[in-house]
DNA sequence: TTGAAAGCGCTAACAA
DNA sequence: TTGTTAGCGCTTTCAA
């Protein structure tokens, strides 16, 4: 049961290694009559050219790292559809790396992905540092880094940043529409970038969109559902209490949902609710949820598109993309009260 | 900016390339001296060997593929981490194919995972055929396959099911203790192997654990939050209405539980409700759903360690585990109203 | 129009 | 105690 090998063909077909190799790569002319004849043995014999003796000599593995946080994180769901989407088709495989928020963890992954010679690496993980850029780096392995707060790090490669402005803004917008005066932000963790850059994005979209409006963010959540009922608590404590509220991600907004269900809370009409993220959870509650929504096939389709070319045309400078979020309105936000 | 090789090391430590080699997989002595005087070598320079051209003469590459789904199903999460677990502890890289629930899909990641001459592939999706286990077998690569409904694999691959009796067992037994008399089984999509498979395992446990408990069969859910609306006014129709229901997943319990306070329930004394998976939202919803825990993560675990068994061992029997489910108890259940 | 041969970076049998 | 050498399965130059 020994595998099949370019000789194997050769032999069986009466002509060399190298014609063979040439009609599988198309890399120079073939008399029709003896392509056709190395065709049918490559199909006769069942023979697939090993990618691992193309790699050596090639320098080139048509591999890439995926280093992710926690696949389980509903986040990352379809930004590794969009990844592998675009993988696929260019006949590209990934490596999963999930870190689990650990560093080590991380840092064992790199050097497991330099040693398998990976082409590049999708580095979507806040639990990432410059040290594992700086060695992927000088192993002249591309990098693309999505939406990281660390140091500035375009020397080392592309980035791909998310826009939480545009849709938080479209989001205060819409309140205000409704008639909603006084909004507040439920944010996530105080130390965490990623829940930072959102209740800064908050901030801007009033001072920014809405100068009119009044916006208190209520801190201290997890970005969790338990943040949630945590922070409805605190928004009930609010006087006047808030008639909307925007949630720092769709698990606190629905934590918040729930919980203004338990006390007796008629929604969307006693709190217009606002999640972001748009999990796939989001549209399936009752009210379903308004939220931001962040087009995240497209941000991994974009990451590993920037990825390939990277690693296409070595030449190319790093790039920075900015991708835009927006507001999906659904049952969970509407008019305010009329205040006589 | 070249990669550093073995032969880098070896003129600038003076020895051999064979040398170098035997330092670095300890296999035969090398005088203290030499080799740390290699050692040293190899941190100057940097070195590390490329597992691309060890793997071409060793025949082995250390990477497995993981063939599932849906990433983002909540069912594979912690199985996806135990496997990576196992796999991270024992130097294997995963290589993620995600079949999106697509045969040809599936077909194109097995044959690139031929291609790249994995050790051996996991099999966690319903859509494979035996056609893709054939091919995986005649290139000689381990295969496993996970709770599978299809004919009988076992010449081919390793098998892991699931046993569901005995958590479905636990429950009705449980739901008897509390008082309940009549027991509702929403099931899901009639064609689904994983789904019927469910279904017969809570008939059989009626039939064999409290036969003397009614179980009603509400048939044609979907697996999701919407099939738990339905389930929910399916059994609202039911007269006299059950007090207790079991549901085949999680997210069709939550549906129910929702549909259920929607309608102005009081849960769960109105109506005691067990979810099936154990998904992390389960625990944290309100009332936290009782539910059927499969342990996933063990799973996961377990099919990896086989996968790794059955690549070092050649000569290994191929096995078929048993992993066994169970109750967890939480909030959702309570005593049945005493009927007068 | 095709073949021979060198070499990608490593391991391991055989020599010394 | 260590070095020489023949591959692993492929691509690609150079020659014919």
């Amino acid at each position: 049961m020994k595998r099949v090998t370019i000789n194997d063909v050769a032999l069986r077909s009466g002509v060399s290694k190298s014609t063979v190799s040439h009609v599988i790569n198309q890399t120079r002319f073939v008399e029709e009559q003896t392509r056709l004849k190395v065709l049918q043995t490559i199909k006769d014999l069942n023979y697939r050219p090993s990618s691992i003796a193309r790699s050596l000599v090639s320098q080139r593995t048509g591999t890439a790292g995926l280093l992710i946080s926690d696949v389980g994180n509903p986040f990352y769901h379809e930004v590794i559809l969009g990844v592998e989407d675009v993988a696929l088709a260019n006949d590209y495989s990934l490596f999963l790396c999930n870190t689990g928020y650990d560093l080590d963890r991380g840092m064992k992954f790199i050097h497991s992905l330099i040693d398998r010679s990976v082409d590049g690496i999708l580095f979507m993980s806040s639990s990432m540092n410059v040290e594992m850029l700086d060695e992927v780096y000088r192993n002249n392995i591309k990098a693309v880094v999505l939406d990281w707060g660390g140091t500035d790090v375009s020397q080392l490669a592309s980035t791909i940043t998310i826009d939480f402005n545009t849709g938080i803004c479209e989001a205060v917008q819409h309140l205000v529409s409704l008639g909603h005066t006084r909004i507040a932000f439920a944010g996530g963790p105080e130390g965490l970038w990623t829940a930072n850059i959102r209740t800064q994005a908050f901030l801007n979209a009033i001072s920014q969109c809405q100068p009119a409006v009044e916006g208190i963010v209520i801190p201290h959540g997890n970005l969790r559902i338990e943040g949630g009922y945590k922070a409805f608590d605190a928004l009930s404590n609010l006087s006047p209490r808030p008639q909307a509220v925007i949630a720092a991600n769709d698990l606190t907004a629905l934590g918040l949902m729930w919980a203004a269900r338990n006390a007796g809370f008629n929604l969307p009409r006693d709190l217009s609710i606002v999640g972001l993220d748009d999990i796939d959870l989001a549209s399936r509650v009752t009210p379903a949820l308004t939220t931001i929504t962040l087009p995240r096939f497209e941000i991994g389709r974009l990451a590993m598109q920037e990825l390939l070319a990277l690693i296409r045309e070595p030449e190319q400078t790093k790039s920075n993309h900015v991708v835009e979020t927006y507001l999906t309105v659904r049952e969970s936000t509407t008019a305010a009260p009329i205040t006589v």
